[in-house]
DNA sequence: TCTCAATCATGAGACAAAATCACGTTATAA
DNA sequence: TTATAACGTGATTTTGTCTCATGATTGAGA
């Protein structure tokens, strides 16, 4: 009925004082710009101006329409403006999650990094512990997943961060301390502490026991990884984490770490986001980023006692 | 680039949660919906929303959208309201002029009255003396003009509203107090009490004096009626008037009044308005309310003393 | 894993909206 | 009167938007 169109037509009349200068301005012919009004005219069946005057005067109708045009074409081109910012990926949205406990030490440097030069971009940040990230992320509710296990899919794009050895958190006085290596079996009579999440993303079964078919005499779960090293200090079991995560712990002699199996558990954590965002800069750059803190810090110690 | 339409469109979509839906609230078919969204999408380079999940599931920028739409329609829809408002003649404007001095007194009920059946009209009153109110009625700048000299014109209509006799005020003691009319050689050596406006906007001059090609002796301008009546209550001139306006100071002895030529000079005040306001209700209204308000009370009484 | 139903996408063609072009009218000033 | 500038009008062309017919994808249930 009534458009954005007949708005700035109106708008541009005012400023410019005649159709035709109007008609200039919005680079259009007079003879549209008179078409135009005539056709709102009729269909609101209200004159809109007087044209015999100079500059064209507004009737009561007319000056209702600019006040209109007024507050609603602000609004347009402010909207069309964010739009644009969120088109060119200079704003846009980050909802990240991760699936490893110990990620938060190198990736909270990383966000306020990242923060710093995108304060644009609203970030968030969830542990995907209680659900699964890659169908988050397919359907957009998250934008990047970090993980150690990628689940290939046509739509995802996942790029790799770093790769990490996960080695076995012993006490200094345990009797698997000495060992240069420890074997699945050697487990077999072990407490294994773990993070409180399913057995399957945990990798000390998915990467090591379930192969040798063996299973730890206990297990026990506990949240945060200074508690696992405390338990651990105490002889009250054993922990698999990445050499990373521990690297401070060793360094304070509170623990011994040794790897699993001849050649080490390896892995690789990975970056993953939508393959139709891999254009997207920000995350593009937050990758960069958060790559460069995983890797100043996070040197691994194979083996330190 | 990006209409109203676009964002009835996205709105629709939120509140059905799918196309489908979302095209039958629209009257419209689903293709066209996806034909829309597509060209949106496209030409602003962002996705919008997420098809694939149930409810479809928007991204920043169509919650950027939203949150736009949010804003404008209602006010779109307000403005409209508005216009259809004035369209139909339930609220609107009037500007009224009056050229004649005295008219106030009988005008003002008259508001008063339109004032309470038309409260959404927007009532503006101005005294004709300074400015010529056909022009400014033409132009648009008055809505109405009430005159006793009508000039004709293709554009405005003009209606009468009552007819009265114009009666000279003089003194009670003055020698033409007791005349049964006046002639116009009986002013000559008179001094007349005018309005301080020009000369040929003065029924005296122009329906009585000019015709005979008499001047009176002297001429005084005073702005106000009672100070009339007073000038001419105490010798110091006489004065032409609309018989209405004096019947209150008649009533009081406080001056005669004589007819102006045997016939007298009869005048009828006009209520103009433009031609193609004709059918504006409450511009009618108000002059029957005039009408009626000056019918009242305003019998004019030709001659006495 | 194979329908089945529901949803969204796509391309062609019909129709309407809105522009242009060319010319006519009106008002104003020289 | 003539020149000029502004606005209006009707025919024609361009652009935009819808529908129709059909194809592709997805999720639920046999």
């Amino acid at each position: 009925m009534i458009g954005l169109r007949h708005l700035e037509t109106l708008d541009a009349i005012r400023e410019a004082g005649s159709l035709v200068e109007a008609a200039e301005r919005l680079h259009v012919t007079q003879s549209a710009l008179s078409h135009q009004l005539r056709d709102l005219e009729d269909r609101l069946g209200v004159s809109l101006l007087n044209r015999r005057t100079r500059p064209v005067r507004f009737t009561v109708a007319g000056e209702r329409l600019l006040v209109l045009a007024d507050q609603v074409l602000p609004l347009m081109r402010q909207g069309l403006r964010d739009i644009r910012s969120l088109a060119t990926g200079q704003s846009g949205r980050l909802h990240l999650a991760i699936e490893c406990h110990a990620c938060f030490q190198w990736l909270m440097p990383a966000l306020d990094r990242f923060r710093e030069q995108w304060p644009q971009v609203e970030l968030d940040l969830s542990a995907a512990f209680a659900f699964a990230p890659q169908p988050a992320l397919l359907r957009g509710d998250l934008d990047m997943v970090i993980s150690s296990d990628p689940v290939e899919h046509d739509a995802l794009l996942w790029l790799p961060l770093f790769s990490y050895e996960l080695v076995l958190a012993v006490a200094r006085d345990s009797v698997l301390a000495a060992r240069d290596f420890i074997d699945a079996q050697s487990l077999a009579d072990q407490t294994l502490i773990t993070y409180p999440v399913e057995r399957d993303r945990l990798d000390i079964f998915t990467a090591f026991l379930d192969q040798a078919g063996v299973e730890p005499a206990q297990i026990r779960k506990t949240e945060l990884t200074p508690m696992m090293i405390q338990l651990v200090a105490a002889g009250r079991g054993v922990a698999a984490l990445p050499s990373w995560a521990i690297s401070e712990y060793l360094q304070h002699d509170l623990i011994c770490s040794v790897p699993l199996g001849r050649q080490g558990v390896w892995r690789t954590l990975h970056a993953g986001i939508r393959r139709e965002e891999a254009e997207v800069p920000f995350l593009l750059e937050f990758f960069q980023t958060a790559r460069q803190e995983s890797l100043r810090g996070l040197q691994g110690i194979r083996r330190v006692c």
